[in-house]
DNA sequence: GTCTATAAAGCGATAGAC
DNA sequence: GTCTATCGCTTTATAGAC
């Protein structure tokens, strides 16, 4: 037996590159090499809950690789903020790979998900404000970086995928992640 | 005789709601007011062609508007770039509205119009690296002091419409105005 | 230049054989 | 659980009357 879950990633890859609207049942019948009995079979609620199921998927490894460690650092030690940058880095393969809660935002799909993209950049907003103030900030300051640092990370995606420039993901990167070690000193 | 440009706006507005692949030619007559035989007769190529006047729209109006300004300020003269904020504040709709060069490039549709795309960034960070020489700063600082705010004001809307919250965009905007003026003291 | 009617293709989703 | 065949609908685009 094949499980649901071993062909979220596929649908994922196929949602990053057609967006929801534009990510026909065939086209996921394709990135997955399930016909669409099978994908029905996984998915009864079609489309949307295997968008559903990706988005799922995608908060699951934040949590897991990028809230909870920078809930976890230590006081004085700026390891986790690095190791986030790090991840995002990664995960995004240099602006080349879409953030789907983010893209998601921008379009009707947004009502949709609402919720889950709500909590996706909340919490990510406020485990980076836990590990700011860990590092020294104060309340408000810890917020208002956190906020500007994941919208510059957003911005990065768009500049360098509009200007097919992974540099320029990087450059954004490294200037928000210097910022934050200039603050935290 | 009714003319093309006139209903150009109304198609933003469409393309803005719905995406490129989610708005169909049937949302296209509602926001325009006009059948599909009228749509086709200015549009001959289709969505395609709908949207490429779109994005001339919002060239044009950015070149006007925005690009322009920031060459023409005097040294010393911080307004140019005071005026910009002011004037992408206005027209995102603090985050409410979406940047259709910078949402298409995060979908397949970039490919479309890449060069519409790519030019519209770059002559966006090349006019505020303009500036930002004009107010002192040497030709790498300005570039990259450009790109990072270019790249925040594209994540202040993402990140703003995924919160459903104007507040986050108007605090990411202040912020990156606030240290472009630091550093440009 | 505007509309309605319509064509041809693709859509999401389901049924039913295996 | 997987497939193919098919349903009913919407899609883009065109044709043709006015």
């Amino acid at each position: 037996m094949t499980e649901r879950a071993a062909h979220v990633p596929a649908l994922a890859e196929a949602f990053r590159e057609h967006g929801f609207a534009g990510a026909s049942v065939t086209a996921l019948c394709a990135a997955t090499g399930l016909g669409k009995g099978s994908l029905y079979n996984f998915f009864p609620g079609g489309k949307a809950e295997m968008a559903a199921a990706v988005l799922a998927d995608v908060d699951a490894w934040f949590t897991v690789s990028v809230f909870e460690p920078l809930r976890t650092g230590e006081a004085g030690d700026p390891g986790a903020i690095h190791a986030m940058f790090d991840a995002v880095t990664g995960y995004f393969r240099s602006g080349r790979r879409v953030c789907l809660p983010g893209a998601f935002a921008l379009g009707r799909e947004r009502d949709l998900f609402a919720e889950t993209i709500d909590g996706y950049f909340e919490r990510w907003i406020a485990s980076l404000a836990a590990a700011l103030r860990t590092a020294g900030h104060d309340d408000q300051a810890a917020r208002l970086a956190a906020v500007e640092t994941v919208a510059a990370i957003q911005g990065a995606i768009a500049l360098s995928r509009a200007l097919d420039s992974p540099e320029i993901f990087l450059q954004v990167i490294e200037r928000a992640r210097a910022r934050l070690a200039a603050d935290s000193r």
